[in-house]
DNA sequence: TAAGATAAGTGGTTAATAGTGGGTTAATTT
DNA sequence: AAATTAACCCACTATTAACCACTTATCTTA
């Protein structure tokens, strides 16, 4: 069974003095009744937070159960993932108030550039997207091991 | 599964001071009621903006939702494709606004040169197709190659 | 073939919405 | 009880989207 959400798209937007952050309309308008205005940001993998609607992140934990704790990858992987994970609801503006940690961990100061990314939103440094951006060049060998996979 | 769209032929239109495009009415015309008027504009990979009518969209879509945001490969390819990526829709003209960041992705000036490729419609500045038309010459051996694969 | 009718392409105006900022009250913490 | 934080409300501005209007081209039909 697969996601109903299909974030996509770029932002540019600007975090408040009270760390207060807008999510986009066209991503805000996807969010079914069903998860209200609830979603749960935490760290990405990369330099960034992520964000994902109550109901994905359900069957992400459901995906999490799988791993055992025997592994040390698992466990590290495992607590670094759920420790930062918080439940929060945009107000009635649209706005959520972004965790200081997680400011921290990516880094931002005044500007943030919002992306979809399928099932999940990520809130970026743009400087450090930028960099990313460039320095993260895809080989020709995983390109090919990527189509092998994805048909488009 | 193969598309329904088989979008042909070029046509030269302007850009207006709102960014507005006009769709060409024969390649309007192919949208079919199932996808309303609904579409995606996103980067092509050569320096123009190419358009998906959402169907054809969504396919692409479900196709990358198989990838796992674990491995670092994906993840970059993952946000690369799909950040440029607009859901937008004509208006009652059949225009729609070209986000500003393909405007200057592919240096679109005033005229624009629309052509349909099968299942996407490409968005050029009319200089840039004219110097790609000369320089990028299909030489015999491709020719030799693409005819093992497509039978015309 | 000429004239009317229809559709297509282009331009502008208005009304609605989105993004941002700040203040007030309620809740929680110390 | 004081202080800090979070929820809620109101307001301003800029952008966007919906609407209306005009000109040119194409098609139809007498």
């Amino acid at each position: 069974m697969s996601s109903q959400y299909t974030f996509t798209g770029q932002f540019t937007f600007s975090i408040d003095s009270k760390n207060r952050i807008n999510i986009p309309a066209p991503l805000r308008k996807q969010f079914s009744t069903k998860d209200k205005k609830k979603f749960v940001v935490t760290r990405g993998i990369d330099q960034c937070a992520w964000i994902y609607p109550i109901s994905e992140w359900n069957f992400i934990q459901n995906e999490l159960k799988q791993l055992s704790s025997l592994s040390k990858t698992n466990r590290i992987f495992l607590r670094n993932h759920l420790r930062h994970a918080n439940i929060l609801k945009f107000d009635s503006q649209g706005r959520f108030v972004l965790p200081q940690s997680l400011i921290d961990y990516s880094a931002i100061k005044k500007d943030v550039t919002i992306i979809g990314v399928l099932n999940k939103i990520e809130i970026w440094n743009p400087n450090l997207l930028r960099k990313i951006d460039q320095s993260d060049e895809i080989d020709d060998q995983s390109y090919e091991e990527l189509s092998e996979r994805v048909n488009i």
